[in-house]
DNA sequence: CAACTTTACTGAGTCGACTCATAATTGAGT
DNA sequence: ACTCAATTATGAGTCGACTCAGTAAAGTTG
């Protein structure tokens, strides 16, 4: 897990265990149950806090989701850049990003649901959401990286393609935001209108 | 307002005649108030119905909103239909089908991204949600009827063409669902998309 | 360390979407 | 007109997300 926050008192550490207490609880209680069999009760009671703090610390319970989804999401994020580092192949390289993110957005059908659902239609002010959104164009990022490999493209190509795949990671998982498809065929998809975009 | 259904004993008589009353009861609150300030109970009230019996017509208060904007969408459509059809030029005539239905989307920006969010993350076997995109494959339609005109475009090109201009529309009014944006701005914003598709 | 300010925690309480057992209403069969 | 079996309506009750007034724990100052 990326941690990004900075400890200082005491005040500070006891905030950012809390905040890890309910991270975990959340994640693994919407594991288990999925987002909509858990009660925010059941989650503070796991994390041993009160009812009412947990929304001290995620404004809803949909920012809940994104907090933890968030967590899982960063690790599969830096699993992805590792495995696309030591892949010549460019599609290769792309793929080895793409899986870990369509794969940890899909441990529960329905709270990868959700979560595409808080990240379009919730309050992009909300610092959650705005971590969200950031983890976003970090994979967009690493996708460039990858594909600035090949020469044959520019900068600019880089860019502009790593988000038409991104887009397109985007649209297909919530075009099957409700359909049951496995991981492998997701990515397949995926893959496949990618290679299609690549020069060759 | 486009209705669809048949009319047989009393029975369906009665059940029609309370559809339209919950529906002009949700539209004229909704529309005042906005979605999230109004309660099932002061629709149920105002369409002089049991609490209970709301959900006979609706499963869930997105349902019911998909329910309203729905009829407000098919108005729109013909508005747009007939205002296509007296416009010589094909830009023109686009833009005289997308206006009406961006705007009855934005009647209450908060009520258009409630609307969106329930579209794509509602249950599709619902049936004012089957309803809903219908009436967007009838709008994708609309567009490709006009597209025909232009003898330069094919069949086929003219539908590709309609779906991409339908998924613009779409992308424009998600990717704004939380900005505070004039139709106009987003209608004019279509336009110029649509005019660097079209052959020149 | 005592007095005081600021920040964080708490859980009983609120509010509203949705359910369900019960009661009407309807239409078919006789 | 009179069963009787659907079908439809009802509203009190449930359940859970979220709030808020009161309390506790840091931090600060002299």
């Amino acid at each position: 897990m990326a941690s990004v926050t900075a400890p200082v008192g005491r005040r500070e550490r006891n905030k950012q265990v809390k905040l890890e207490r309910i991270t975990a609880a959340a994640r693994e209680l919407f594991a288990e149950h999925g987002v909509d069999d858990v009660t925010t009760q059941q989650i503070a009671e796991k994390a041993d806090i009160g009812a009412g703090t947990l929304f001290l610390y995620a404004k809803t319970k949909g920012e809940l989701l994104l907090l933890v989804q968030n967590s899982a999401y960063a690790d599969a994020l830096e699993e992805g850049r590792a495995g696309a580092a030591s892949l010549p192949d460019v599609l290769d390289a792309v793929t080895a990003i793409v899986r870990p993110v369509v794969h940890c957005n899909r441990i529960q059908i329905d709270n990868g649901r959700t979560y595409l659902r808080e990240l379009v239609f919730g309050d992009p002010e909300e610092p959650h959401h705005r971590d969200a959104l950031t983890l976003t164009l970090q994979t967009e990022a690493a996708v460039a990286d990858v594909l600035r490999r090949d020469d044959r493209l520019g900068e600019r190509e880089a860019a502009t393609l790593a988000r038409v795949i991104s887009a397109i990671m985007f649209v297909t998982m919530a075009a099957t935001a409700n359909i049951s498809r496995t991981v492998d065929e997701l990515v397949q998809e995926i893959r496949d209108h990618v290679g299609v975009l690549l020069p060759r």
